[in-house]
Order: structure tokens, then sequence, then C-alpha cells
DNA sequence: AATAATTTGACGACGAATCGCAAATTCATG
DNA sequence: CATGAATTTGCGATTCGTCGTCAAATTATT
């Protein structure tokens, strides 16, 4: 029994066998997918699944906060397996990985923030895009 | 003749009455608006204009520079009116509105990350949320 | 195995966004 | 200002992502 069957079971769900498959393309891909995306890859895998059950399955995993959400500029949303700590995404323009990064220097950004025009900064949602380690060396 | 309308010119494109009205909305709120959010606004106006023309002009607008999007979690995609230059966005969680900020600070971010985790950052996108120094004051 | 609670799948509803085409508008030209 | 070509607009239909309903299936418990 895993981190999120722990969750699930404490909550008075139901830990299924189709809710860790839909978990598990999310922690194999670590990347941004679509609800239909994730669908497509577990009827590729022979499974079968409704797209029903992973639009729902994701928006319980996102509850959980092990997944994260991204709109992205067509309307679709997308979905990446995440931790629950707050932090932001790397992802590589070349494979897509996501990696987690942490905020640190932000500190000081929001001091200048304030200083310059008055804004108190209380929060904020920050995507960075580039290279991966991997992708980078190629 | 303002500057939206010299550039539409410029590209053979027609600077009509019904465009201005939409680049005037998003001049005037300076916060994130749906399309279908612009439309009702112009019609409460009185002015007449279909949903398809606002969608139409406002992904013109962002092909100008002078409107940038965002993709809400439940699909929508919102506007704003922007400058061309790199820039990003305080959304103040109490008005609304949105003021531009620069990124200085991100240079060393950019250095740290790639010495942490080897990472070449390329690009970013951020969104700042808090209190704008009008709502702060209250 | 029996039972109760939860989840699933199939189907349809809903809304955002887009497309095609005829009518209206814009703009250059005379 | 009148004319005509080019562009834009409005309308309706269409596509597509997402969510709601409900009976059937699955899960957990005893
Ligand atoms: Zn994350
Ligand atoms: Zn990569
Ligand atoms: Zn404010
Ligand atoms: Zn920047």
């Amino acid at each position: 029994m895993n981190e999120i069957s722990e969750q699930l079971h404490g909550k008075g769900r139901y830990a299924t066998r189709t809710r860790e498959r839909v978990a598990q393309v999310l922690r194999e891909e670590r990347r941004y997918l679509t609800a239909h995306a994730i669908h497509e890859m577990l009827v590729a895998r022979g499974i079968s699944i409704s797209l029903s059950t992973v639009y729902r399955t994701l928006e319980l995993l996102v509850g959980l906060g092990v997944a994260a959400t991204r709109g992205e500029e067509n309307g679709e949303i997308s979905y990446v397996f995440c931790t629950v700590q707050h932090h932001h995404h790397a992802v590589c323009r070349t494979c897509g990985r996501v990696e987690e990064v942490g905020c640190g220097p932000l500190a000081r950004f929001a001091r200048d923030l304030r200083a310059g025009q008055g804004f108190e900064l209380e929060d904020h949602a920050i995507e960075l895009y580039g290279r991966c380690s991997d992708c980078a060396k190629r």
C-alpha cells in the first residue's frame, strides 16, 4: 500500500486499481498531460478505463495535493505529478520533463516590489522553461 | 489614430470601430477578462457586437503584442492589456488590477538553478498575487 | 459469502471556442 | 462624394473539453 492509497483510506475513499493506474502514469511521466492524453496512454497499454474516471481521478489527486494543474493557452487543462510542499516547476522544452524547484530568491524580489510600486506580494506562480540536465548535454 | 490603429494599418488590416472598442475595454480595465465578460461589458454599454468578433479581435490583439492570455483552471482563457516588452503581472487579489513588473532578480535565480540541478533556464512565466498599493492602504 | 458504501462506465448536457458564408463595413481611388 | 475591391462582421452550426446522472460493478467490512 503506497502513500496515495493511505491518504485515500484515511478519508474514507477506496484505493482502487483504476486510481492507482492514473497516478502511476503521472508518476512515470513527470510532465504536463491532459486528461485525454492520460486516457489514451492507458488504453494503449490495454487498460480499459473511461475518460470520465480519468477526469474524476485527476480531480481527486489534485485535492490530495499530489497533482497540480495548468491551464493551457487553448483552454485545455493539464496535470502533472507534484509534491505537497510549495515549489515551482522547471519544464524542459526538449523532453517535457518537469522538475521541482524552490523559490528562495523571491524574498528579495518581494521586498523590491513593495518599495518600487507599493505592491504587497502574498503569493506567486512561477513556471520556468529551458533544458533539463540530460537534454542540455546533447 | 492611435498606436493600435497604426499597427493594424501597417499590416493591411482595417482599424475598425469594433476593434477599437474591444481594445478600449482592455485599456480601461487592466485586469484579466474572458471574451465572454468583455462581450457582456460592451453589450451593457449599448454596443452591438458579436461574441465571435470579440474572440477574433482578442486573438488579433495578442498577435500585435498588446494583449496577453492566461489559461484559467476551469479551461477558460482570459485576456489582459499588455505592453510589448518582457515583463510580468502583479495581480491584486482585492480589485483584480494588473500591474506590470520587471524581473531583475531572476538572473541570480537562473544561476543558482543551473548550479543546483543542471537546469539551463531559457525563459520563465511569473504571476504575482497580493494587494496593489490602493487596496493595501484599506 | 453477504452486506453496505463507494466507484465506475455509458450517455448526455453544457459551455467555450471555432468555422463557413453572406451581408456589412472600411479604405483607396477617381 | 461616389465607386469598387478588400476586409471584417454577424449568425448559425459545429467541434471539443468537461462535468452531471444513474444503474451496474467494484471495494472494503463483517
Ligand atoms: Zn509540483
Ligand atoms: Zn529534457
Ligand atoms: Zn487592488
Ligand atoms: Zn521575466
